[in-house]
DNA sequence: AAATCCCGCCAGGCA
DNA sequence: TGCCTGGCGGGATTT
């Protein structure tokens, strides 16, 4: 089948490899485990409220095609952080609904048997479950808190070998397919710090250890500076969006012509350009939040939560400094809101 | 050179 | 038929 319109609509312009080496493309601003992080300040509640998440919605928020939203919630679902609701809605259960999960996955018990084709209702349906990614979420999940290696690390090659086909288990090909995989629920799992990436003693080579709900170290710290040290790496200086890409320029433009984009960032392209050349008011100014719709306060409920979840991990003490100073002034403002409205701010 | 992982093609399912 | 979902791997970027 050719691709649908939708996916037409959906992926920018076919990139050229021209466009890859262009200068100003860097994944800095498009890192999974960042598009995570805001992924969780745009739905994540202290109450533990539940939230409805529109793929479409969220996809927009974030200025990025739905595809990788597909990847976040996929992983987000199999510990429990949410669940589908129905066709392009998802319900977010928040960290309480984390432990249920985990514990269902303990009771599951890591079982890395293929399933007999011969045995299934449907050998088709089965054998893409079997390498969906959240399955292989789930798996890499169970190999910390089945094997009782909640304290130990796992290297990503051991991880590999362990979630391959049995059959497989020689196969470079598939073998890299499967390394490709663990990095992205990796970086989904260490932007919520369920995990932490280190590295082996020995070879020094990549490693992910287990920091289940204990990587939270308060209610507010998603992106704690405990985080990976590829979201160290790779979140400096970004913008909260994705949608500084080139490659996303389709879906900003859809975002503009649908006239939502809050223009609260004045770095002039929402976020088209470089942000860290051109700050105005920091890199948690979300690009594309949607202007109040009628009746809801959309502004209110997306500064809200990301003066009380969002903290961006600055190597810089300077940009330290500056999102802190920027932040009490919106507590402080926000607590003064509070008291002069207490009905309208609760 | 190895590690990392973004990106989007495209197959398959479903209404 | 068109939209939704997501497996997959090429290849660019970072370490």
């Amino acid at each position: 089948m050719s691709s649908s319109a939708a996916a037409a609509v959906d992926r920018p312009p076919a990139t050229t490899t021209t466009t890859r080496r262009d200068a100003s493309y860097s994944r800095k601003q498009k890192s999974l485990s960042l598009l995570c992080s805001n992924f969780l300040s745009l739905y994540n509640r202290d109450d533990g409220a539940t939230a409805l998440i529109g793929l479409d919605d969220a996809a927009s928020r974030l200025g990025v095609v739905r595809r990788r939203i597909y990847d976040i919630v996929n992983v987000l679902e199999s510990v429990g952080l949410l669940s589908r609701k129905s066709k392009n809605t998802y319900t977010w259960k928040g960290f309480g609904a984390v432990p249920n999960a985990l514990k269902e996955l303990r009771e599951e018990g890591l079982d890395l048997t293929p399933i007999p084709a011969a045995c299934n209702n449907n050998p088709l349906d089965e054998t893409k479950r079997e390498k969906s990614l959240a399955l292989l979420a789930q798996n890499f999940v169970k190999l910390f808190v089945c094997t009782g290696s909640e304290s130990e690390s796992i290297s990503l090659d051991e991880a590999a070998k362990l979630l391959l086909g049995v059959g497989d288990a020689h196969n470079v090909s598939v073998m890299r397919t499967k390394v490709r995989r663990i990095y992205d629920i990796a970086n989904v799992l260490s932007s919520v710090n369920l995990i932490e990436k280190t590295h082996t003693a020995d070879t020094g080579k990549p490693a992910y250890r287990w920091l289940g709900l204990n990587g939270r170290r308060d209610g507010l710290n998603l992106n704690s500076e405990l985080n990976s040290e590829q979201a160290k790496k790779r979140s400096f200086g970004t913008d909260l969006t994705n949608a500084s890409s080139k490659r996303s320029k389709v879906v900003e433009k859809r975002v503009q012509d649908q006239g939502e984009v809050e223009n609260c960032n004045s770095d002039g392209g929402g976020g088209a350009k470089e942000s860290s050349k051109s700050y105005q008011f920091g890199p948690f100014a979300p690009v594309a939040v949607p202007r109040a719709r009628k009746g809801v306060d959309v502004n209110k409920v997306c500064w809200e939560s990301l003066g009380a979840y969002y903290r961006p991990q600055y190597q810089n003490q300077a940009m330290k400094e500056l999102f802190s100073h920027y932040r009490e002034a919106w507590m402080l403002w926000n607590s003064q809101v509070a008291e002069k409205n207490p009905i309208q701010s609760s």
